[in-house]
DNA sequence: CATAAAATATGATAATCATCATATTTATTA
DNA sequence: TAATAAATATGATGATTATCATATTTTATG
C-alpha cells in the first residue's frame, strides 16, 4: 500500500499542466476579457485538448478566477526588475512606478501587462467567485501604490492614484496603438508626477 | 405612383421601433458589458421577437456602435438638468460635473449612466464599426470635461481627469456598492477638486 | 517487462448564438 | 371595404458553447 506519493514541487505531471493552463489562461483574460475565451479555445492554445480541461478546474468560472491571480503574479514579476533598476537610477520609487505604468510598452502589450486596467469594466460583472479575486488584487495593487508614494502624501491618495492609472492605460488602448493614445499616456504620466512626485528629483 | 411617403419624425412606425430597439441596447450594453447581450435577448427585453432583428440593423456590431452613441446622448441628457442645477446653487461648473459623476447614485445606476466607465476596458477589443463610435464619445466627455475646467487649468488636463473619473467608477463598481466603492468615489472627489478647483469656492 | 494508476484525448449532449428565408400580421391607400 | 405595402413573427441553419462520460495514452510501480 502505497500512501501519497505526489509531490508538491514541480516534479508533478499534473501541476505542470495546471500551471500552463493558468499561464495561457492569464494571457488569454488579458487579451480578450473575462467574456472572450472558450474553455476549448483555452486548452487548444495551451497545446491540450478540451476534454482535459475539467480534471483541472471545477468550472470555467473557478478558472477565470484563478487566472485572474496568475495575471496579477506575472505582470507583478515582470514589473519588479524595471522599477529596482529605475530606482537605482535615482528615481523616486513613485516616479519608476507612474513611469513604467503609463509607458509605451504597457500600452502596447495588454497581455503581459495589468490585469486590472485590462478587466476594469468587466470586474462588476463577474459571479462572486471570480470578482472577489479582482477585488483582492485591486487592494494588493493600491498598496503597492500606497508603498511607492512620497510618505509627506496621505495614503488615502493611493485609489485615486490607481483610478488614474488604470483609467489612462485603459482609454489610451481605446484609442488604439496611436499618437492619441501616447499623448494620453505622456499627460497623465506628468499630472501625476507633477502633483505627487514635486518633493524630489 | 406614390414616392416617398415616409415621415423622419416620430410618426414613422419603423423608426419608433429602431429607437425602441436601441434604447433597449443602449441601457443593455452598460449593465451587461459589449459581450453581455445577444440579440435574442435584447429583443425579448424590448418586447420583439429575434427575427425582426435584422430589418434594423445590418448585423450585431452594427447595432452595438449605434447603442453606443444613444447611450451616450441619453447619460448626457440625464445630467445635464443636474448640471445646471448645481451651477444654478454656485458651484463651478467643475465641481458640479465631478461631484455629479463620482455620486453614489451614478455608481448605483450603470444601466442609465456614462458608457465609456461601464465599457472601457471592453472598447480596445471591439472591431473598427464599433469602436470608432466609442472614441468619438470619449472625444465628445473629454471636451465637456475641458469647458467645465477652470480658465486658467491648461486644457491638456481634460484627459486625465476623465481617465481618474471613468477609473475611479469602474473600481468602485468593482468593489460592489459597498461601503469601500463609496469611499474611493469619495477620496477621487476629493482629489479632483483640491488640485483643479482650489480657486474659487 | 507487466500491471496499476494517473493523465489526457475522443466523442457526445443540450443549450445558445448570429443570421437568414419565409409567413403572418398590421397599416395604408384607393 | 379591398388591395397593397410595410413591419414583425415564425421557424430553420450551422456554428459555438460549457460540461460530462468514456476511451486511450502515458507514467509509475512491482
Amino acid at each position: 500500500m502505497v500512501i501519497a506519493m505526489k509531490s508538491v514541487t514541480t516534479g508533478d505531471k499534473k501541476a505542470r499542466t495546471h500551471d500552463l493552463i493558468l499561464d495561457t489562461a492569464a494571457k488569454a483574460i488579458r487579451r480578450g476579457g473575462y467574456a472572450g475565451i472558450s474553455v476549448a479555445d483555452l486548452m487548444k492554445e495551451a497545446g491540450l485538448t478540451h476534454g482535459g480541461f475539467y480534471a483541472h478546474f471545477a468550472s470555467r468560472n473557478a478558472m477565470l478566477a484563478e487566472a485572474m491571480d496568475r495575471a496579477a503574479s506575472r505582470s507583478a514579476e515582470a514589473i519588479a526588475p524595471k522599477l529596482q533598476q529605475a530606482v537605482t537610477q535615482g528615481k523616486t520609487p513613485f516616479r519608476a512606478l507612474v513611469e513604467q505604468y503609463l509607458s509605451d510598452e504597457h500600452l502596447a502589450d495588454a497581455e503581459q501587462g495589468c490585469p486590472i486596467a485590462a478587466l476594469g469594466s468587466e470586474i462588476c460583472r463577474q459571479p462572486d467567485e471570480v470578482r472577489a479575486v479582482a477585488v483582492r488584487q485591486m487592494q494588493s495593487l493600491r498598496d503597492a501604490i500606497s508603498r511607492a508614494l512620497p510618505d509627506d502624501v496621505k495614503a488615502e491618495q493611493a485609489g485615486v492614484v490607481m483610478a488614474t492609472l488604470v483609467g489612462s492605460l485603459q482609454l489610451a488602448r481605446a484609442y488604439g496603438d496611436t499618437a492619441e493614445g501616447r499623448s494620453m499616456l505622456a499627460q497623465s504620466c506628468a499630472s501625476l508626477l507633477q502633483q505627487f512626485d514635486k518633493v524630489k528629483q
